[in-house]
RNA sequence: GGGCGCUUAGCUCAGUUGGCUAGAGCACCUCCCUUACAAGGAGGGGGUCACAGGUUCGAGUCCUGUAGCGCCCA
């Protein structure tokens, strides 16, 4: 039964569909299905913090074509979804909207409820913020993410995403926090993380140590100083440029390059710093840039990571001056032993960075140990990505997860595992590989924050009170999660925290990554549901953003090499951005973004999805409204044809056995070449191309070939004529609507509800040797293109005649080679039809390129 | 400074192992209410394929270099 309303209309296909969908749990995922059958998708998750935008869009639908491909090949698609609200962003907004500070040293308070006056900016400004245990903490991130979270999945459901959606996660629920504190100690126990007390960035306004991976170069205004040391063997003067006077009391040794010959005669000597006349040692190191400054520069603890570099290759003592505040401590460092150098550090001691760098400056002006003023220069400075102040270093006592930063079998096997998988585009590869050979260090996981998972150990501590980090009480695995600031370990007691002979839990949280960095693992329920994990993992496919390459990906490749001894995935398809009209990257910070609900409500989902499906792999895309007009229009086409094809020949059986002219075997001789263009594209994750195919045999398909045929198809030619093009017509359209279906998901199961019961988007994906093998071996491709130039031809001459294209061609005359007459001759009557031609001459002739006479009927 | 990518029509972009006259859409111009579609259709104009060399019978495509833009890293 076809059943083809009069006017069809895209709107509120969306609602139709996602309900029946839902409704018939279409894309739900069969568990007893094997391995081999199953194609898994490790999502990843979209921060549930502020809104999504049309990037966000732009690379679901990618991933959501390719679910769609595998689902109709024939794989079970294992789709789930999660919701990253774990880290700062969140952490940020509970701050703010609840005006709640968290304290960490806190007792969890049973029963407590959000402050009524939630959201209410002045009421908070004047009661002030209230201070919560992180547990009571953690519940309120719940209550603001979850309307979140439900918000994300309506828009994603909106936009036609055939996720499974009985399978959400969320990073910070209870089985997140249980597998990522399971991970990390399996980590512990087979030596893969270890605490250690080091240098490590730390940025004062969040409090918190970050990670190589979370850093960005700033462009800075800042200023050399030259600054007077001493030779205490000569008594000279030695010159050193720094930016950072202020750390001149942290200052360890000088530093040039080996073969700088202006200072040969002193490497292996000392030399005394100003203001506080410490003695120092001048060394050698090949970090040391002669182009730099004066080419000797003072190693302080901290000033910038190659002060690290050189305090660790040089063996040099630690001499920190800087707190997590920010400012300089109170007690001058030891060495500091006259007078004049004690009042020196007096004059700083307390002021933040910025105050005690004035107060140095002048200070050594004062004793003529400066030489001229401070000279600006602008440089690049380390910046926590979400930070607005300069990093500083600060030493303190951190965990670590080995990345290969630091041990070079570790580094060449992480490596090796990229070869494991297929990159889309494949030259992403090398962003990984060269990420691996450049990483420093381990990867720092602590971070002294409040909303996350928490580390999950304890400490002893000894009968004096002192902290015994290295002998850590661990939870048992069935315990998990646990939050060791009001969890209390077996054989303890809460009245034993703190004390001396008793414990202390650790106060820091992970780095949101060590969470997200298991998203295989969560989603294929490791350790949790063996059954699913052995059906999953490894995963197929894990599509995410190109910019974090270093981040989610490498991270999630170390802990499943550490974890499984194995690739997370075996296929990564990296998107590229979406770039404002003036080529800037989209982005919450730029404010250049644009939200997506307006745009799927005026354009309809498919023409949205559209726009982004014709983005390249790995490719940027300008943010482009005109493309999303096309795929609306392209919507639009679709139902309008096969209304046309499903009320003339709807009915008729799409048997390739009756596609009895040779022009209709032409057209679905292309067709079969059409569905193995899209399906190697397909196979080779480049939907985009498969798309792009589609498309275009679809517009020559409408404007061609329905033309040509369309008198046919209402039987000017008799039943048998007529019935050859119904099938070939409903082979086509058939086809088309499978492959337009993983872009396209509404508008096609629209129409292919018409004609049949089930849903398109679990019909077999076409095959073109299934066509190939029922076409006669006779039949001549040219033929479609033979008959549409020609029509084309005579299209043009009406048009450029400025008259109707419904007016009568009195004669044609074609002259050409006699292979190409002897197509045309098949389509004789289609052409005839078409044109409204009354007379036909085929002339054959040898060399000539081909030429189409038009004479049209006079003006009356 | 190192690595990677990009540069094709006014705009956004295709162009798969080298191969007929370099394509599409938008925009622009002209025409057409035609019985699937006026939220449409038919046509037209518009390009030194960034630049310079090289390989080849043949280069947008491969190689080398240069310039500009972007990204990642130091």
């Amino acid at each position: 039964m076809v059943k083809v309303p009069d006017k069809p209309t895209i709107e509120g296909l969306e609602a139709k569909w996602n309900e029946a969908w839902e409704h018939e749990g279409l894309y739900q995922f069969d568990r007893t299905k094997e391995r081999g059958e199953v194609f898994s998708i490790d999502t990843p998750p979209p921060t549930v913090s502020g809104s999504l935008h049309v990037g966000h869009v732009f690379s679901y639908t990618h991933t959501d074509a390719i679910a769609r491909y595998q689902r109709m090949k024939g794989s079970e698609v294992f789709y789930p979804m999660g919701w990253d609200d774990n880290g700062l962003p969140t952490e940020r907004r509970v701050q703010n909207y609840f005006g709640v500070r968290c304290d960490p040293t806190l007792p969890y308070q049973a029963g407590f409820s959000a402050p009524e006056d939630a959201g209410d900016e002045k009421a908070i400004k004047k009661r002030g913020d209230i201070n919560v245990s992180r547990r009571n903490f953690v519940e309120l991130c719940h209550v603001l993410t979850v309307e979140d979270e439900k918000a994300f999945e309506d828009l994603w459901r909106q936009l036609g995403l055939s996720v499974d959606w009985s399978m959400t996660y969320a990073t910070i629920d209870e089985r997140c926090q249980r597998i990522a504190q399971k991970a990390f100690l399996r980590n512990v126990e087979r030596g893969e993380a270890y605490q250690s007390e080091a240098p490590s960035l730390w940025d004062v306004t969040f409090r918190t140590a970050v990670a190589q991976a979370e850093l960005e170069d700033r462009d800075q205004p800042s200023a050399y100083h030259q600054l007077k040391f001493r030779s205490s063997s000569s008594g000279e003067d030695i010159i050193i440029d720094t930016t950072r006077p202020e750390l001149l009391p942290a200052c360890v040794a000088l530093v040039a390059h080996p073969e700088d010959a202006r200072y040969q005669n002193l490497f292996g000597t000392s030399a005394i710093t100003p203001l506080f006349g410490v003695e120092v040692p001048i060394l050698a190191h090949q970090l040391a840039d002669p182009e730099k400054g004066t080419g000797i520069a003072m190693v302080c603890t901290f000033g910038d990571t190659t002060d690290v570099t050189w305090w660790r290759e040089l063996e040099l003592p630690v001499r920190a001056i800087i707190d997590r505040s920010g400012r300089v401590i109170s007690d001058a460092p030891e060495v500091i032993t006259s007078q004049s150098g004690k009042e020196a550090f007096s004059a700083i001691a307390g002021k933040t960075v910025f105050s005690a760098k004035k107060e140095v400056v002048r200070l050594l002006q004062e004793s003529d140990e400066m030489v001229g003023d401070p000279r600006p220069i602008t440089h690049a400075v380390k910046f926590f990505e979400k930070g607005d102040r300069p990093l500083e270093i600060v030493t303190s006592r951190q965990w670590y997860i080995k990345n290969g930063g630091r041990d070079t079998d570790l580094n060449r096997e992480l490596i090796a595992r990229g070869d494991e998988m297929r990159w889309h585009p494949p030259y992403m590869q090398g962003r990984y590989t060269n990420w691996i050979e450049g990483l420093n260090g381990d990867w720092l996981i602590s971070r002294q924050r409040f909303f996350g998972v928490p580390i999950p150990l304890w400490y002893r501590v000894d009968d004096n009170g002192n902290i015994l980090w290295d002998e850590q009480i661990v939870p048992s695995e069935n315990d998990l999660p646990i939050d060791p600031s009001s969890d209390v370990p077996s054989g303890f007691e809460e009245a034993q925290r703190d004390q001396p002979g008793g414990f202390v839990g650790e106060v820091d949280i992970m780095d949101t990554w060590a969470t997200s960095s298991l998203t295989p693992q969560i989603a294929c329920g490791w350790e949790e549901d063996e059954d699913l994990f052995s059906r999953t993992f490894p995963m197929d496919m894990r599509p995410q953003g190109h910019d974090i390459i270093r981040t989610w990906l490498f991270s999630t490749a170390v802990r499943s090499h550490l974890e499984e001894d194995a690739a997370p995935w075996k296929n990564c398809a990296l998107s590229g951005w979406i770039l404002d009209p003036d080529r800037k990257k989209m982005s919450k910070s730029k404010g250049n973004v644009v939200t997506p609900k307006g745009l799927l409500d005026q354009y309809g989902s498919d023409a949205v999805r559209y726009w982004a499906a014709n983005g390249r792999p790995g490719t940027d895309t300008a943010f482009d409204e005109g493309q999303m007009k096309i795929g609306r229009r392209l919507a639009i086409k679709i139902l309008n044809a096969s209304k046309f094809t499903l009320s003339l020949a709807g009915d008729g059986k799409a048997d390739v056995l009756s596609v009895s002219n040779p022009l209709d075997q032409a057209l679905l001789l292309r067709l079969a070449g059409l569905v193995e263009a899209s399906t190697n594209a397909f196979e080779d994750f480049d939907y985009a191309r498969a798309l792009e195919r589609t498309e275009q045999f679809f517009w020559r398909f409408t404007d061609d070939y329905v033309e040509l045929v369309k008198a046919r198809a209402y039987g000017s030619q008799g039943a048998e004529e007529a019935s050859s093009a119904h099938a070939a017509l409903s082979i086509t359209l058939d086809t088309l609507l499978r492959l337009f279906a993983p872009f396209l998901p509404f508008v096609t199961a629209e129409v292919w509800s018409w004609s049949k019961s089930d849903s398109v988007h679990r019909a077999p994906w076409p095959s073109h040797n299934d066509l190939l093998s029922q076409l006669s071996s006779e039949v001549d491709i040219g033929l479609f293109d033979a008959a549409s130039e020609t029509l084309s031809e005579v299209r043009r001459a009406k048009t450029e005649a400025k008259r109707s294209l419904k007016v009568e061609a009195e004669s044609v005359v074609v002259s050409a080679e006699r292979s190409h007459l002897d197509l045309l001759e098949l389509a004789r009557t289609d052409l005839m039809e078409a044109g409204n031609i009354s007379n036909l001459e085929l002339v054959e002739q040898q060399h000539d390129a081909t030429r189409v006479e038009v004479t049209l009927a006079e003006e009356n």
